[in-house]
DNA sequence: GTGAAAGCGCTAACAA
DNA sequence: TTGTTAGCGCTTTCAC
């Protein structure tokens, strides 16, 4: 059933339909009511391809991981997801899901969506954003770094730096003074910065020797944690980048015959699902996705209300999760 | 830059650009040539709305998990996205999420999919994809059950029979008798079903004292996994519906003293990430999700090209993944 | 092999 | 308060 359709049906113009239906301009009640009963009547849905062409708005969002791989494999991308998807509902939008960068160009130019939130892995690219938003359409890109000054794109970034003080706090606070740290081969991880900044600011040295490079997999973890753990003079408490690494540290400690957390405490990072379900429940940085998702997707409906906005990063910070692989050190 | 526009730079009618564009029609080499030249030079992308209301097809597909809630905060979600997201992506098709079910009847009255994937936890309910499918849009149900007879309907179910029954053989095979199970307080479970099937089949019986309700958290498989052991009678070897149930019954294992698997061997169910990371690694039973995707999108697919069709509701097997936590009972 | 013209279903400027 | 008209950008008969 079209509008026009509906409308001689009725006995009234498309345009008095439409009007109705958006809640525009001057409708005498009578007409109102006759036309709203009879859609109601014949579940009439206008045609949303019409609209998108005449209007020039698709109320469709694409949420882009292309630049984000490891992303997808993790839990993260269920509450990132779910964080755009909720705020996008909210606001009448519907979300378009993407992988590949250069479908995403694409859409854009097809003019398929009204803006882009792009998840980034790496450094920041500043090129992919400005030339969507170049195109008129609107971009908030999530990632480590903030990218801003560029007119159309918005952009949120993750506050590594907060979890990694709050975990450095808290070991100190525990009386730990002797702290390894499993890192994930970046030289200048943001997280391995902040905690060995926090530590030095309350009086505890982060020794070189210490800090182990570390990896990815569990296996990395082990194999690190180990390494840490056969020095004479051992940590007493490891903050491990990943929980994944966290969960090879546990294992390595195990089979040493080193209980956590009562010879030795465990921090994490990233608060996977293993984290909660891990023995002993390991204590970990929460990176709040949903969150982030939100976060973002105000960012970009904002975007899109006021085009040409040159809009400021913003920050979601980590969190410190307590669980139970910390506890004071032994004596 | 329209159409319109291009084929006047061009010197030709928008006929014949949009005729190059879909390699349709018979186009003198020459013509096709400039065309496509002049397209790449500036880089022009049909508008896909315009597309969209001609041609009334939108190449974009709906997931929909409305009913399936517990499904978005697994593991699942993520592989089943993915495995539909790349299928759809090799037919040309876009994917728009979706969560609340009205929204979805919007999408599909105002033709704004293609075709949709209904993700639905309990029994089937034919109404829903029925609704859907009297519209024209043919719709694939994913879930436990199978649905089929309607037109325009497609369906594919977990195979649950098929990893429980893998692992009552292994466990046989290991040489465990007495062997218990930790539920999800389903009644009718095609897993225990299949599990106290197959086990029969091979001359064992599954004792009905060792089948425990058991429940949804690691808490559930902690309690009743203690509830399992402080027999004296207990099982050398206990099978947990989920991952989760056998995360509590590892733990459960663990403050008793018990070690996994040289004195209790533990099979699992879906093999979430926790699985792996598990100590000893969790033997467990995968669901394929990204397989349950690909299959179901081809269906959708297969619909799409031949409206009307009755297809055969298909079945995505679950498997044993062999890790480290079966061995053979101790003596 | 190519073009003219109609129309997809809707909205919005302009009239009345 | 309501209707008429034009047009969004594309595809597609139909005619040449």
């Amino acid at each position: 059933m079209t509008i026009k359709e509906l409308a001689r049906e009725i006995g009234v113009s498309p345009t008095t339909v439409s009007r109705v239906m958006h809640g525009r301009g001057r409708i005498s009640s009578a007409t109102r009511q006759k036309v709203l009963e009879r859609v109601r009547e014949v579940g009439y849905t206008p045609n949303v391809n019409a609209q998108r062409l005449t209007v020039g708005r698709t109320h469709l969002v694409a949420l882009d991981f292309g630049g984000w791989h490891d992303f997808l494999a993790d839990m993260f991308f269920v509450e990132l997801t779910r964080g755009v998807q909720d705020a996008l509902e909210a606001h009448g939008y519907g979300l378009l899901l993407n992988e590949a960068n250069d479908v995403l160009r694409r859409w854009v130019k097809s003019r398929a969506v009204d803006g882009v939130i792009l998840a980034v892995g790496g450094p920041p690219d500043a090129r992919v954003p400005r030339d969507i938003a170049s195109t008129g359409t609107p971009c908030v890109v999530i990632g480590h770094h903030p990218l801003e000054g560029i007119p159309g794109v918005g952009s949120v970034v993750v506050g590594l730096r907060n979890g990694a003080q709050e975990v450095a706090r808290k070991l100190v606070a525990c009386g730990h003074r002797r702290i390894g740290f499993l890192g994930n081969q970046e030289p200048q991880d943001a997280v391995l910065l902040a905690f060995r900044e926090e530590l030095k600011a309350l009086g505890v040295a982060l020794c070189a020797e210490l800090v182990i490079p570390g990896g990815r997999n569990p296996a990395d973890g082990e194999r690190a944690m180990r390494e840490l753990l056969m020095r004479p003079d051992r940590p007493t408490a490891v903050f491990a980048r990943t929980d994944a690494l966290a969960a090879g540290a546990l294992r390595a400690a195990r089979r040493l015959g080193i209980s956590v957390p009562t010879e030795l405490s465990l921090v994490g990072h990233d608060d996977v699902p293993f984290a909660e379900l891990a023995e002993p429940p390991l204590t970990t940085v929460r990176v709040n996705c949903i969150e982030l998702g939100k976060v973002a997707t105000e960012i970009l409906i904002s975007l899109l209300q006021q085009p040409g906005l040159c809009p400021a990063a913003q920050v979601v910070q980590t969190a410190l999760v307590e669980r139970e692989s910390v506890a004071p050190p032994k004596q």
